[in-house]
DNA sequence: TGGCTTTCGCTACGAGCCGTAGCGTAACTG
DNA sequence: CAGTTACGCTACGGCTCGTAGCGAAAGCCA
């Protein structure tokens, strides 16, 4: 855990001023809570606000004082699981990279995150706030995984360094959406397992390309 | 156009006697045009069966005597795009893999595809029926690419053979992983375009592998 | 041709969810 | 204390869902 940074940045702030009573810090955890737990049971579609209001033991306007609508409501529901991954020094560049697929994979296999995953990108198709919402509070946050990684393979001589920042950043997106990619296509579009064998030949493929796959 | 096998495969299968007038195979069209339009212009979340309906100039109770509800119909709507995906020999390995990747970006981004795709995939997480019909519809049908790429690049002597059948079978469900997901996370959650740029490097790390990209 | 069967468009309906308004009460500030 | 904001609760109009029932249309078969 090392961003942390989830602070509680509603789409819908309260009042700059600073009277009046505060928001309930209970009322939000117990929100965000039921909203994972109620998309776990019912999915996607038939998850309703009344329903996530009941479970959370919080009126139906508590949650439309703080989130517009459902997608709001989701992405942040969803945000705080993917701050839990890491990225230790396994000592190798295809350690690293299949220890971070694994882990990346374990997330994948919550069916809150799953189902809230693919639920937001499909709304997003049709809503830019949406896309930028998903952008800063998922996609550039893992970004900063790939980048560490690249750096201490460098530091390690497994990778040569980049001079051009430029060219360093279109690897760095070209990567992570070859990684991200290939685990969620896996696990959510052709349904089989990321198990630890699949990591190691993913691996094998990503660093020394096609040709290695016999090897 | 190779495979055509989209025959009308309803979920609703009329009645297997023989008499009595015939389902209208206009209304079949129009019915999944309008949805693909409706994709389009409302989204996953706000497409309803009553617009569909209305576009297709179709009384709603038609809609439910074909299919159950708007899961299915968006699977059916959509299915029929992928057909279009072709594999012709571009001359190497790396053309061809560039060429069925800008092909395959320019099927996603066509807005009902990708509104379609995301969320069905979405839905299917909580439901295995609907998770069957897309592997069967569309992740099974198109592997027969990744295959038909393998096979001309062996022929070329691009990639080595490989005896173990079952071993042939988990690098093509490896390599459609990649391909695929790389795509598809690309354009829907980064939100980045797949140009010609983007295609070849991304060719080049799949061929070569990782310290390829400097190169 | 007539009789049988199934689909068609249309209307109507109960049920459920959405998002908001209004109210009285609770919590916090100066 | 007065002022301000959040809370729980109730109620509401509007929309969508999925189904039922009707008469008419469109096929098949004797």
């Amino acid at each position: 855990m090392v961003a942390g940074m989830s602070s509680s940045t509603y789409p819908k702030a309260p009042r700059a001023g600073r009277t009046g009573r505060p928001r309930s810090a209970e009322a939000d955890a117990a929100i965000l809570e039921a909203t994972r737990a109620s998309l776990v049971e019912l999915g996607w579609s038939k998850l309703t606000m009344g329903d996530v209001a009941t479970r959370a033991g919080v009126a139906k306007t508590t949650l439309y004082r703080r989130w517009a609508n459902k997608n709001e409501l989701v992405v942040d529901a969803v945000a705080v699981l993917f701050d839990e991954l890491e990225l230790p020094d396994r000592g190798s560049l295809a350690a690293d990279v299949e220890g971070v697929v694994l882990q990346f994979a374990d997330l994948l296999g919550q069916p809150e995150t799953k189902t809230a995953l693919m639920g937001v990108v499909a709304e997003s198709t049709t809503d830019e706030a949406l896309r930028g919402r998903i952008r800063s509070a998922i996609v550039e946050r893992q970004k900063r995984l790939v980048v560490e990684g690249r750096r201490r393979a460098q530091a390690r001589g497994e990778l040569p360094y980049e001079d051009d920042p430029r060219a360093a950043a279109r690897n760095t997106d070209l990567i992570f959406d070859v990684v991200a990619g290939a685990v969620v296509h896996r696990t959510l579009v052709s349904a089989e397992p990321v198990d630890a064998e699949w990591a190691r030949r993913f691996t094998a493929l990503l660093v020394s390309g096609l040709s290695s796959l016999t090897a």
